[in-house]
DNA sequence: AGTCAAAGGTCAAAGAAAGTCAAACTTGAC
DNA sequence: GTCAAGTTTGACTTTCTTTGACCTTTGACT
């Protein structure tokens, strides 16, 4: 398991550290590791996704730079399980309702977050046609 | 943070401290921070505008100067304006995460929603044909 | 009133990141 | 030995910043 990607995300990881943010270069990386620009976008958008409790955040131009976040330590069986009971078949606004207090019980989520999303879930924010709204809430 | 611009964004923050108003000179910036005095007016257009706060006044000529003003405005209105400008041309990720940002740091959400509402909005979460993801967004 | 120097304003070109996407390459399972 | 999934690369795009040449406004001083 020594291709260059591993090594990337090994490295950011451990630059990380303890902290819940961390700022680089994205030049200067690829630099670092001798390897295309582009290599740290795919490394990024491969090992550093919501679903692993990472987001993104970034600046072109002069000065600019790549900020990775950590948003939470996912204890991934439940949400697993939450998630793939539902996705398949989509979510009504109701057990969405039941999984966000779910979350928020078990400490995943503050109130104001969860009450936030409900709003956002809800059948008059999704403006799609309503056979979609099932499969864009799950999603 | 390597960029003239946010070192002159935070000088200016700072010097604003608790203050509502600011008067500068926009040729002794330029001259305390070596840059172009072009540049003060770039940071002031893209770092203290209405959408963030802040309103602009100057005068040319002899003894003219920049005054920088902190608008204090009613949460309710703010979020009008904001909804207003975006509803209509749909609202593109970063726009987005720039109004939570902005509802963040009035107060009127909390870190952790904030944070949740931008992975809620990205678009890997907006599973539609990508040119419906803006109009959705800004639902 | 007319002139002029001292502000600040505008705009576009050049520069400096990061993003995207598809083609080429690897690798492991069968 | 083939195929699919995962990596690696690089050409091209988009966004943000910096710089400089030229324009407009203001006030003081004839």
């Amino acid at each position: 398991m020594a291709n260059i990607s591993d090594l990337i995300e090994a490295f950011l990881l451990d630059t990380l550290g303890d902290d819940d943010t961390l700022s680089i270069s994205r030049n200067e990386l690829a630099n670092y590791f001798s390897c295309a620009p582009s290599q740290i976008n795919y490394v990024l958008s491969t090992r550093f996704t919501p679903e692993r409790g990472y987001t993104i955040e970034s600046r072109r131009g002069g000065g600019g730079s790549i900020t990775v976040i950590r948003i939470s330590q996912p204890p991934n069986e439940m949400l697993e399980e939450l998630i793939g009971q539902t996705i398949a078949d989509g979510l009504g606004y109701n057990r969405a309702c039941q999984i966000l207090d779910r979350m928020e019980t078990e400490g995943l989520l503050g109130g104001e977050s969860a009450q936030v999303l409900k709003v956002a879930l809800s059948d008059k924010a999704l403006i799609a046609p309503s056979m979609a709204k099932d499969g864009l809430r799950a999603s």
